[in-house]
Formats: C-alpha cells, structure tokens, sequence
DNA sequence: GTGAAAGCGCTAACAT
DNA sequence: ATGTTAGCGCTTTCAC
C-alpha cells in the first residue's frame, strides 16, 4: 500500500482526458459539470484510489477541512461521549478535528490561538471548556470571524452557536422524582457555581422545591466540584450539618458515588435511609452499589449536532437555529426508595 | 486580533531587507545564516507576530507537522492521560494532533488510512489500540514507510517503536505485595486476555507465585473486561465457586471497585474480609470505599516519552532504543490487611 | 552567507 | 460545460 508517490489532480486529469479544473470540480462537487464527464473522472478518481492532497486545497482555497477541538478537561466522560460523536459526524462532512488543547487555562490562549492563525482551522469546536471566563474567549474568537460552536455551557443570551442538555429540565425532573417518591427534606451537591450547567440544574432544583410551595433550605445545599471527592467530602459536611434529609440530589455520578460511600462509611444505607439520585448516566452508574438512578444525556448526539451546526456556520456562513437544546431522560435503578415516614 | 489578512513571509522578508529563502532559513533554524542576520530577522518576526502557514509549509516540504492519534477508547483513563502528556509534547516540538478515530474496528482501517494519505501526517501514535490484531496495522504501516510509535502494547519482539509500562514487573509487584502481607491463596480478575497488558499482568502474577513454590489455583483466576461491570460479575463468580481466597488482585481499578461492590452486596468486608489491590490508581481510587490500595503507572509520561520517540523517528528517521519500558509505582492505602489466619 | 527561479497540488477567476 | 492562466505561501535547488 502507500507507495511514497502520490496520484494527483494531474494524473487523473490526464486519464481521464480533462483538463485539471474539471477534476477539481467533480472533487469539489460543483454543478457545473455534465453527467456523463462527472461520472467518468469519478471513476477513474476510484480506480486510482486517488485523494487530494488537503495541504494544496488549503493553500489555494483557504480552507483546511480541519476542525480545532478545545477542551477543558480530557478525563472527563462528558469530552469522551461528545467527541466520540463529534469526530463521526466530522468524517462525514470530511472534516478532522485537531487537538488544540485546554481553554480553562488562560495561558493556553494564545496555543490554541496558533490553531487559528498557522493551522487556520476552519472552525472550533469547544467541548464543555465552560470556565468563568470562556465566552470571553468564544467572542472573541466569533468576531475574529472564525466560526465557533460550543457545548457544555448553554449561554443563550450571548447568541453564540451552542449545543446543550436542557439542564434546567434535568434538574427539575430528577427533584421531582424525589419528590414524587415522597421525600420533602432533599438536599443537593451541587457542581461548581462558576459553571453554567451546575447552575442550571440548582435552578431547575429550586423551582421544582418551589412548585410544591415549600423554600429550599441553604444548608441543604453544598456547593462543590464535578469530582467523586467532592461527593465524599459534601456528603460528609452534610451529616456533620445535622439538618435531617432523606433524600439527595447529586449533579453528576461522581458526586453521587462519593456521597454514597461516605454515606455507607457513616453506616447509612442507599436507598433505605436515603435516596440518592445522580447526573450522567456513567457506565459505572448502573453497577455501583445499589445501582444508581440518574439523568441520563445524549452526548453523544450533542458531539453530532455540535458538528454539524459548526460544519453548517463554515460551509453556508451562518446557521439558524444556531443554539440546540436536548432534553434528558430520567434512569430509574435503585438508589431511591419511596419515603416511608 | 487576528484580522483576516496574514502577514506572509513575504512581508517579512521585505520589512527585513532581505530575500524570502533567507526567512525561511531562520524559521527553519538552518545553519548557514549569519548571526547578525538571524537575530535582526527573528526580531522583525517576533515584533510582526509572523506565524507561518503550514499548508504552504506543507506544501513546499512534503512535511505537516502534524501527528495522527489513533486511540481505542477515547472514555479510557490510559487514553486521556497519555494524550494529555502527548499533547504538550508534541506543541514543543511544534506539532499538533490530528484525531484518526479507533483502530480497534477493522472498517475503520480506511478511515485512518486517509489520515495519511490525504492529510499527509507525519506520523501516528497509537494509543492503546491494542486489540489481538493491531500489530497487523502496525507493521504494515512501518513498511509502507511511515513512523508509528505505539503505546501501551508491549510486543518487543515485533521491533516496532512502542512506550510501554512494565506489566510483568506490575504484576508481580502487585501480587508480591498481597504475599508479603501473609496472603496465599490470591484470585485474580484479568482483563481481556487478548491484551498484551493484561496478558503480561497475569504472568508478573505467575511469576510472583511461583517463587513461593505454590502453584496457582485456576479457579482462582477469572478473565474478563476491563470494565466495572466485568469485575463485579468475576467476584460473583469468585464467590460462587467456593474457592477460598483471601486477597484478589484486580487488573485494573475499575474491575476492582466492581468487585467491592460485588463483595459488599455478598456482605463481606474490604479489607478486614478480603484484601484488593487495583492498578492504575484512577482519581476515584483515592476515594472509594475502602480507600484503593494499587499500582500506578506513569501514564501522562508516557505520552510525552511515545511523541518524544515519535518526532525523533519522524526527524532523524530513527531513533534508538525505540522501546521504553516505564517502571509502576505501588500506592499503599486501605484495601488489603496482614492475613490474620 | 545570500538571492533568483522554479514548483509543491490544488482552486479561482477568467475565458470560450 | 470545459479549458487557460494565475496564483496560494512556502521550501528548494542552484547560482553567485
């Protein structure tokens, strides 16, 4: 395979008995080409096996069919389901994704800034890079004039293009599943507040602690990071609080698995002597100890829509509507129990 | 920032006083240019903000400094860490990644095929993309003359250039360790025997029993995933089987905080019932319940070591040796306990 | 040590 | 609907 000599434009021109332009114009699938000529390079473009050399459009079109993809952090489930997703929609479009490192990292900046200006990628995608300061980043970027999509970080009122989970809803739906079950003391450990998606599921916990005309109580609720420790740590500061509760809400997995084991260590049970609902749906979730009920996100899909909205901004200049919401679905395992007085 | 007009080295050069090859001789740290040119050109590039554009270097080079990553599972933690480290290394070389999607698919052959044929990479890394038939991959693209590196799939004799870990000396460090504290009859949860790591895992395994000069005990030994869910169906199976045991080695963290949910749920305690030692030390390690006892690996200096390797065979066409082999580091925390008969 | 000339493989006007 | 002519921004001979 692979010989070092590579078939081009030239070659196929030649078999074919076209001039050059007109291969280029099949490639790039212009209408302005008759029938029977298309089909007749394409078969030879086939036979040869041969593919244009990305670096010759880029230089003479401008564009890179390259993808710059920045993330906050790669150990996170959240980047690998989106990017999963993202990377097969991207060869579907021909595009690649380039690795262009982390955003939260203010002196990343100008690393991925190279991106732009040396590898001219034709567009960035920013998965869940959502820190305090990041939609300085993106507006920047988008007035350069360099399409840019992001998700994790829903900021509809900033009107840039993004995909996300409706994490209001989620936040909603799992409260009032503790609810539903009878619980009435539901604490919650939150994500970092400098973060949009914890901040949107809190909301969506209060509202649905509103609807039922009771206040949420403050000290029922423990603000901390995405990680199990914080889980473990929260969970611990919330039995040392002593204010009673029987249920929780934990805003991812982890914080839910942490929690869980501090509570097993403080000789608790899940669910009997309280109700744990988490965020994710992690592939661990359904294995822990008991197996957890959780809000589950189509990440996966998310990386998709993300794409093509991206693909959709560089190809026809702008996309509408350019901000996507999906909605979460409500796992039930057996980390909650009914309330039983 | 970045308006849309690039300054070229064309720009440069002019602004210089000097001709475009001359340019191109600093940026490519060639030797035959005078000091004082040198600097009085790196100055006005600097002052500029000149970046050049590598298509066009691309282009005129036959070189794209840029790496193809071919990974099996973007959710694993080896890949998010290596990747982590691989990255940085390779912006301080000047490089940047490219993502070729998994390997393990054999319909995905094509796919990462056009990384190299149409995105010219310099070069791939294969992160853990270690399924029974990779080396295929590898050889065949090492013939076709491009430079691979691989990592986390130790196969010496194949000659290929690889960064591994050292999973004999793992695994017996693990089992030596069980034995040490007065264990003897030790199971072990496997990963999937068709991973070389996971092979070599059970052989340090071996190994270690075999100095004590007791045979292992197959009932003892339970292949599977290296999933959460896999270890929890062993140590069921384990418990089922009525074998005793005292301590388990577990290939990996996941399949052992499995097996601790499979051990509770059975009623028995971590570590006063039976002892656990995990490998790789994940974050969730630190925090379960008990607190993981594992064997860590040097996983984000492994991406820096394999993209080391790799832009030194991409450069100087080889590099030697061309296989590292990284030594695991035992974490001692509160999964295992002296035999108390 | 430095410059002039040519060309990498392709696309983009412009013709026809 | 197709061909002609110019480049894109850089590296590379090969002169001087």
């Amino acid at each position: 395979m692979a010989n070092t000599k590579h078939a081009t434009i030239y070659d196929v021109a030649e078999k074919a008995g076209v001039s050059i332009p007109t291969v280029s114009r099949v490639l790039n699938n212009r209408p302005d080409v008759s029938v029977e000529t298309r089909q007749h390079i394409q078969d030879i473009i086939d036979q040869m096996g041969y593919q244009p050399f990305s670096n010759a459009r880029g230089l003479a079109s401008k564009r890179t069919y390259t993808l710059g993809l920045v993330a906050a952090d790669f150990s996170d489930f959240w980047f690998s389901q989106v990017i999963t997703g993202a990377e097969k929609e991207a060869h579907e479009h021909g595009y690649y994704f380039m690795l262009g490192s982390s955003s939260c990292n203010p002196e990343d900046e100008p690393k991925f800034l190279r991106l732009l200006t040396e590898r001219h990628v034709d567009g960035v995608l920013f998965i869940r890079a959502s820190c305090a300061d990041e939609s300085g980043h993106l507006t920047r970027l988008k007035e350069s004039g360099i399409p840019v999509v992001t998700t994790g970080n829903y900021l509809p009122e900033s009107g840039l293009a993004m995909v996300d989970v409706d994490n209001i809803g989620g936040g909603r739906k799992a409260t009032e599943y503790l609810l539903g079950l009878g619980h009435t003391r539901i604490a919650m450990l939150s994500g970092p507040p400098d973060w949009r998606s914890a901040c949107d599921r809190t909301e969506g916990y209060l509202q649905a602690l509103r609807t039922t005309g009771m206040p949420a109580n403050p000290d029922l609720i423990i603000e901390g990071t995405w990680l199990h420790k914080s889980g473990y740590l929260g969970m611990k500061r919330l039995l040392e609080n002593k204010t009673p509760f029987t249920a929780v809400f934990a805003q991812n997995d982890r914080i839910a698995r942490g929690a869980i084991s501090a509570l097993h260590e403080a000789g608790r049970r899940v669910p009997e002597d309280v109700s744990i609902i988490g965020y994710d749906d992690i592939p661990e979730a359904e294995f822990s100890d008991p197996p957890l009920t959780t809000i589950r996100q189509p990440m996966e899909e998310i990386g998709r829509a993300a794409t093509r909205l991206l693909v959709q901004i560089i190809e026809d200049g702008e996309a509408t509507p350019n901000q996507i919401l999906f909605d979460t679905e409500l796992i039930v395992r057996s980390s909650c129990s009914r309330f039983a007085q």
